[in-house]
DNA sequence: TTGCTCCTCACGTCACGTGAGGTGGC
DNA sequence: TTGCTCCTCACGTCACGTGAGGTGGC
């Protein structure tokens, strides 16, 4: 793909492949915990396949670094074990490194709506307020994710923060994903593929942002409240 | 310390301790990924030493479920070795279980101005808007917590958002502190010191709860808008 | 020749998960 | 009596890290 670009700082790169030191300087920005014996054991769990030198040293191609990235990125973000990641990675032939992220929730338990309020231990009036405000799907089938909310709506219920508190809060919610919508629109406006999955990748990180910025804020708020 | 109150749902409480499905069920919202098998496993490793019923049921204090929200915190957030989470938290006596959070960064490496700026990589004028906006503190010395806050506006100013599309943000954050002190205002306007210790234990949940919450309204959001 | 990178292979470790088999409590 | 929660103990597993001992390349 790419030309065999001469690496402006190190050795030559030896017909456009990559040693493993090499993969490692290029991934560890991203991923500062990355090491050599990480990359070997990623080799031997069928991540990647580098072909070796006459003497055994291991060629990367750039192909190999991107998998790596999706594989690593997968194991951070969606913590799938490397079995599935593998088989995620030869399901997707060559050319979709750049598909969006499979988005699979790994532990499927799922409640009905009469254990899912047992479990959380919630009133049904809450099931349906939470429902109603948009925070749980309107469905009579639950996940683990919506029965940890319901927990949380149960423990600020019983402390008098009852959800129509929290409107205002969902208001706040959204502007901070328009504020990233329209960071990203030039990005979504753009009709390939490239540009739009580029926008898939970038909006869960700039929310991230957010939450920290917002994190720190209300730890200042707290201190101030409880000195 | 608290009166064993009896919560509104779920089996009475024997005497104030939490069996071990107790605890799980109050800590899963916030670590989704914990199991009575890493609880157990956790106490093997020192992290807490709950007592024992005559038949050898765990009996978890709340002050057990403080260490264990701490432990597992670290664990998440400094990816310490639990060797080494447990070392720290036997460190702070007991009576630490109150004061606000640690707030240890166990690497606790400082930077001067000029150093800050050059490790974030931002320009100097968006350190000078993070302070006034109060984001981070006006001094002349930052540890790694400041560090990462102004990584996360450098890499928000790249997309176009800039501490002044921020106040919004902090306004909302201000007004739940807000919804959460007029929750505890009952137990702040007492004079007790009991009370007092109470509401600082139960703002900090509050405000967790409500991050959680809010995630999900903002994932909710998120969906609608990359699909 | 000297560093430096790279190699394999065996073993260790850390953080749990998974049953088997059994007891306690309303 | 029936579920349900809880118990221990042995073993397995996943994702690596750590040397030992050795070779290759400018």
């Amino acid at each position: 793909m790419s030309p065999a670009a001469s690496s402006p700082s190190g050795r030559p790169s030896t017909g456009g492949y990559l040693s493993i030191g090499q993969v490692l300087a290029r991934l560890t920005p991203e991923f500062p915990q990355l090491s050599t014996s990480k990359l070997r054991f990623l080799e031997v769990q069928g991540i990647v396949t580098p072909t070796r030198t006459e003497s055994g040293y291991r060629r990367f191609t750039s192909a190999d670094v991107e998998r790596l990235r999706t594989a690593l990125t997968l194991q951070r973000d969606h913590y799938l074990p490397l079995a599935v990641i593998r088989e995620h990675l030869d399901e997707q032939g060559d050319d979709s490194a750049i598909v969006p992220p499979p988005s699979i929730v790994p532990t499927a338990r799922r409640y009905k709506r009469s254990e899912v309020l047992k479990a959380a231990g919630a009133p049904a009036a809450l099931l349906d307020d939470a429902v109603s405000a948009g925070l749980l799907p309107a469905a009579d089938s639950f996940d683990d994710r919506s029965l940890a909310l319901l927990r949380s709506l149960v423990s600020l219920s019983d402390h008098g923060i009852q959800p129509r508190h929290l409107r205002a809060m969902r208001q706040a919610a959204e502007r901070d994903v328009a504020l990233v919508e329209s960071a990203l629109r030039p990005l979504l406006r753009r009709p390939d593929a490239g540009s739009r999955s580029k926008a898939h990748e970038l909006a869960p990180e700039l929310l991230r942002r957010l939450a920290e910025l917002r994190a720190a804020y209300v730890q200042h708020a707290l201190d101030d409240l409880l000195s």
